[in-house]
DNA sequence: ATGGCCGCGCGTCGCGGA
């Protein structure tokens, strides 16, 4: 029996975060349970300030598209974990799309990528930082629902080609009110507004499956908490950084976590990465 | 305790974040 472990993190600064990343990497892996795969969003750092070879060094090849100051996103991939007929960056990270087809945008915002696992078959891997939205009813949020309607068709058209898939990120949503500290507060608010909780229910309604709810977790479980009125010490958060996984993925899936470790670091990202295990019977590509 | 943050940039406050 054979695990994979994907997870996504959005860091809130790469440069900040990198010993973090690179601590928690280690420490995952000292708990056996090494990441696999790993979306990173809000890099806010050019391409050439990317550190490639840091993680290189702890194991990883690196995808990115950075930008200056704001969003930027990346998928690493343990490269002990893909084939040994992909273990360079080109052959990695295989049909690389960088942002959402058709939808002009200056905003790093979107990576997807296929790979090549030993322990399973390919998977598809789409990272996003969804756009934040202010508030309803300005320019930001306009945005944001374009940026979903936009997603949403690119997300029909990738299902078609790429049944096992993971759309991962930073939702910037929190789908119910049992993923908001507060709800009450929050009506009608930025990230649980109807109209983005309807996008997140769209995706549902492609077949995606929201692996947290998979399984049967603790009440109050988020994956933000404001740096501000000491949101994490009253665990004030709110759960919007998710995976959904196809169909064909969700007989593998066997669990799904936040891990608050990182979030408890000195000098830390206001988000905690969330992670799936897949486990499949046997390895399939040695 | 009802309110306190953080990262970035030709910056020393304003913006964006969520």
């Amino acid at each position: 029996m054979s695990e994979l472990r994907i997870a996504t993190w959005n860091v809130n600064s790469l440069k900040v975060r990198l010993p973090h990343l690179l601590k928690w990497l280690e420490a995952c892996q000292k708990n056996q349970q090494t990441i696999d795969v790993l979306g990173l969003q809000e890099l806010k750092l050019t391409d050439d300030k990317f550190p490639v070879e840091e993680l290189a060094r702890a194991g990883y090849l690196s995808l990115f598209m950075g930008q200056k100051t704001y969003n930027g996103v990346a998928v690493l991939v343990r490269q002990a974990s893909l084939t040994h007929l992909n273990q360079d960056v080109d052959t990695a990270f295989l049909q690389v799309q960088k942002n959402i087809p058709g939808f002009v945008d200056d905003q790093q915002r979107l990576l997807a990528t296929t790979l090549h696992f030993k322990q399973t078959q390919p998977i598809r891997i789409i990272c996003g930082y969804f756009p934040n939205g202010q508030a309803p009813g300005t320019e930001k949020f306009d945005y944001k629902l374009k940026w979903l309607e936009a997603l949403h068709q690119f997300v029909i058209t990738e299902l078609q080609h790429h049944p096992r898939l993971v759309l991962l990120g930073d939702y910037n949503i929190a789908p119910q009110d049992e993923d908001v500290h507060d709800p009450a507060a929050w009506v009608g608010q930025n990230l649980v507004s109807e109209p983005e909780r309807g996008f997140f229910q769209s995706f549902l309604g492609l077949g995606l499956i929201d692996s947290f709810r998979m399984f049967t977790q603790a009440p109050k479980i988020f994956s933000w908490w404001d740096y501000r009125m000491m949101g994490f010490r009253r665990n004030a958060g709110m759960r919007i950084d998710h995976l959904l996984i196809s169909p064909a993925l969700k007989a593998i899936c066997s669990a799904c976590h936040v891990d608050k470790e990182p979030r408890k670091w000195e000098q830390p990202s206001d988000h905690a990465p969330v992670v799936i295990t897949l486990t499949q019977e046997e390895s399939v590509n040695p």
